[in-house]
DNA sequence: CCAGGCGAGTTTTTT
DNA sequence: ACTCGCCTGG
């Protein structure tokens, strides 16, 4: 295969380099991915490897599902084997399912979310009495997986704690431990420490996997994090031909334990690396590349790369600053319109940091009859129904798992309440038993009320005729029997509701999906495996024309165009990022990601209110300290400019009270009157949110709140050097700046 | 035991 | 606005 005329120079040499280790600094849309499967490509075509001798790693599914597809079309037809291209995670379970018995489990240890995490934490510190007020479960949770990833014990916290709430998490932490154990159930971190365990505690089980793998390969290596890194290093424990591949610019997930150190320090550990740069973009225009390089270069912490390209100018990047998210939204769909209509097949992605932002859009869109597609949020495996019946089959085949049992112990409702759950909990810690433990030991002991032992038996019964179907019966034929034996579909049909017809459809999908599952020839467990580490990522469907998502949704995509919204400081950068510099710069390296998503059309829109819950007040926002740090030149401004008051109109109070409404998001939705303010200084119905004034003592200041309405209408203005003041409009001698 | 009502807290990003 | 946990009355 010949490889020369289809890649440049340096990815040649990326492909081309099989032997010892490699760092690929590989900036956005440099043809990462094809370098990849490409180099896989050669070692098998050009250097006699066989394919099942290569491990590839990614961080996704979808990345590790599209790698697969290509690498497919590439290699010829009818080899031996394929590469295992995989998820770190997933790679972890196929090896824990094999091997976990070495560190006393049973290979049909359960996955734990982390909604069941954050289940057994809840549970665990109110037993422990913890002060809730002082340290949420949540983050308690925070805190064990974080302990947990840098190889932490409870021990370890209390020795370092300071103050209660860190007491309070180092005992949640080890009585969290315990029981997982006894559910014989693995979190997320888990699937990662107890590989790492394993090969730690094996060496020879080490050798076995990297003897087995002689060539390695690992995708968005800046992402991962110490466990990762040290599962990297066993796998090449008799061999170093690792090739890692990342990007210091699009390191987003420190907050998940990622730690950037492991890409900046690769060439200490492995001393003879070679390093290639791949600094030719071929996804962008320049000015969408010029930009992005400008913002990302206000970061002190990376190697710095310098990308360039070949491809034409293109437009400017379009700014727009709307008033409110709904006519952020309305602009939004009108973009959308716009594009499709020059071209039909336009792919377009609209971007936000926050989920919460996705609703008005979503609103807006369905509103225009838009197709959309929103990638991420509540995936199908979140939804109630389905993880009732996920936890049915999982406890099919793992009754001691604790938390998915207590989840169904009572779901259709089965006279089994709260008060015997808490006895059931209580005599499962008194006995050192899981739940299922505690409920045989219950009925035998039959010291509680007669019709609470009756319905625990017929549950205890029901749960066992699973465990002895799941040994016989096909996955969708399980799910079937559960469905019947639960009566599951009939109480949502009793409900009647459209939701609980919504609920039923699910249902069907999910009968669906395991009869699929039954047909590639899974088992029960690797059905149920895939259901607990399918993300949201994976939901992105490339053939669907316009897609929401998160930020962070969209790294490893590309876009004809590209809306990021909700440029605003303390939404982007997020507020709890701005305090401290290294994580401003991961929002900066977060926009930097986003803006190079985009192929042709980058847009950039940011509200002057934004309402955060609900309907209290909107809060006045000020665009994103970002944006400033893109040369002017490459952006033009459309709409209205932030200098000038928030809505124009002259008239009467009437019309005040209306566009205060409109303003504040009030019931009234008829379009406020868009007149020019004239010349004049002063203009009686112009004192509207946000609007910035000048008043001959106090000097410029912006309206935050208005109450009243005409002769009345009463101020609350923030001046820049004396503070808040309230004033009554009619008398304030105030004018617009 | 359970349904329905009430109040509090919520929204950063996710394998 | 929305969800979740807690409380109350049947």
């Amino acid at each position: 295969m010949d490889f020369a005329k289809l890649l440049n120079t340096e990815q040649l040499h990326a492909v081309e380099s099989t032997e010892g280790p490699v760092l690929i600094l590989a900036g956005a849309g440099s043809g990462k991915t094809r370098v990849i499967t490409y180099r896989v490509a050669h070692l098998v075509e050009n250097r006699d490897v066989r394919p099942e001798q290569i491990l590839a790693v990614t961080f996704t599914n979808k990345a590790a599902d599209q790698m697969k597809f290509r690498v497919r079309n590439l290699l010829r037809a009818a080899r031996s084997g394929d590469p295992l291209i995989s998820t770190f995670h997933s790679f972890c379970v196929r090896l824990l399912r094999r091997e976990i018995e070495a560190l006393n489990y049973t290979r049909d240890f359960t996955i734990y979310d982390e909604a069941d995490q954050l289940q057994v934490v809840k549970g665990v510190s109110k037993d422990l009495k913890v002060d809730e007020r002082l340290v949420t479960p949540k983050t308690i949770l925070a805190r064990i997986s974080h302990a947990k990833n840098h190889g932490k014990t409870p021990q370890n916290l209390l020795d370092d704690s300071w103050e209660p709430s860190w007491e309070y998490t180092a005992n949640v932490f080890n009585e969290y431990e315990k029981r997982l154990k006894k559910s014989n159930a693995l979190d997320f971190d888990d699937l990662l420490i107890k590989a790492v365990e394993l090969f730690d505690k094996f060496p020879p089980a080490a050798e076995k996997y990297s003897t087995r793998f002689p060539y390695l390969m690992v995708d968005e290596y800046q992402d991962t994090n110490h466990m990762q890194y040290r599962l990297v290093r066993h796998l090449t424990r008799v061999h170093d031909n690792v090739c890692v591949v990342g990007d210091e610019d699009q390191s987003i997930y420190s907050w998940r334990g990622a730690d950037i150190q492991n890409i900046l320090s690769f060439e200490k550990d492995f001393p003879r690396v070679r390093i290639i740069k791949l600094e030719q973009n071929y996804r962008s225009t320049k000015n969408i590349l010029a930009a992005a390089s400008a913002v990302v270069a206000h970061n002190e912490l990376r190697k710095g790369k310098t990308l360039w390209t070949q491809n034409p100018s293109g437009d400017l990047i379009t700014y727009m600053e709307a008033t409110d998210a709904e006519e952020e939204a309305m602009y939004v769909a009108d973009r959308i319109l716009f594009h499709q209509k020059a071209d039909p097949s336009v792919r377009i992605a609209v971007l936000y940091r926050t989920n919460f932002l996705s609703r008005v859009l979503e609103e807006k869109l369905r509103r225009y009859n838009m197709k959309y597609r929103i990638v991420g949020g509540f995936s199908f495996y979140e939804r109630a129904e389905i993880k009732d019946l996920i936890s049915y089959l999982t406890v099919s085949l793992n009754p001691d798992d604790s938390v998915h049992l207590l989840r169904v112990i009572n779901t259709p409702p089965r006279g089994i309440g709260k008060t015997t759950t808490d006895i059931l909990e209580e005599l499962a810690v008194e006995r050192g038993t899981s739940v299922w433990g505690a409920i045989e030991i219950a009925i035998e002991q039959a010291r509680l009320p007669m019709r609470t032992i009756r319905a625990l038996e017929a549950f205890h019964a029901l749960i066992a005729e699973f465990v002895r179907a799941a040994e016989e019966l096909s996955n969708s034929a399980l799910l079937e029997k559960i469905i019947a034996g639960t009566k599951y579909i009939e109480m949502l049909e009793e409900e009647g509701t459209e939701e609980s017809e919504n609920r039923i459809e699910n249902i069907r999908e999910l009968l669906t999906a395991a009869e699929e599952s039954h047909e590639r020839g899974e088992k029960l467990r690797e059905f149920l495996d895939h259901a607990a580490l399918v993300s949201d990522q994976d939901a992105y469907d490339e053939r669907s024309p316009i897609s929401l998502m998160t930020l962070h949704t969209a790294k490893g995509l590309e876009f004809p165009v590209v809306m990021i919204t909700g440029l605003e400081d303390g939404l982007f950068p997020h507020s709890r990022s701005i305090m401290e510099a290294p994580q401003l710069e991961e929002e900066r390296r977060l926009f930097y990601v986003g803006m190079t998503r985009a192929e042709h059309k980058l847009y950039l829109t940011s509200t002057r209110f934004r309402r955060y819950f609900g309907n209290m007040d909107q809060q006045i926002s000020e665009p994103s300290r970002f944006l400033s740090e893109i040369p002017e030149e490459l952006i033009e401004e459309v709409g209205e400019r932030r200098r000038k008051p928030a809505v124009k109109f002259e008239g009467t109070s009437y019309d005040t009270v209306d566009a205060v409404m409109k303003v504040l998001g009030g019931a009234e939705k008829k379009p406020a009157p868009s007149v020019q303010p004239g010349p004049k200084k002063k203009l009686a119905g112009a004192w509207v949110l946000g609007t910035r004034v000048k008043h001959p003592k106090y000097g410029y200041g912006t309206i935050l709140r208005t109450e009243g309405s005409g002769d009345d209408l009463k101020l609350t203005v923030s001046f820049i050097s004396h503070g808040l003041k309230k004033m009554i409009a009619k008398y304030a001698e105030l004018e617009l700046a």
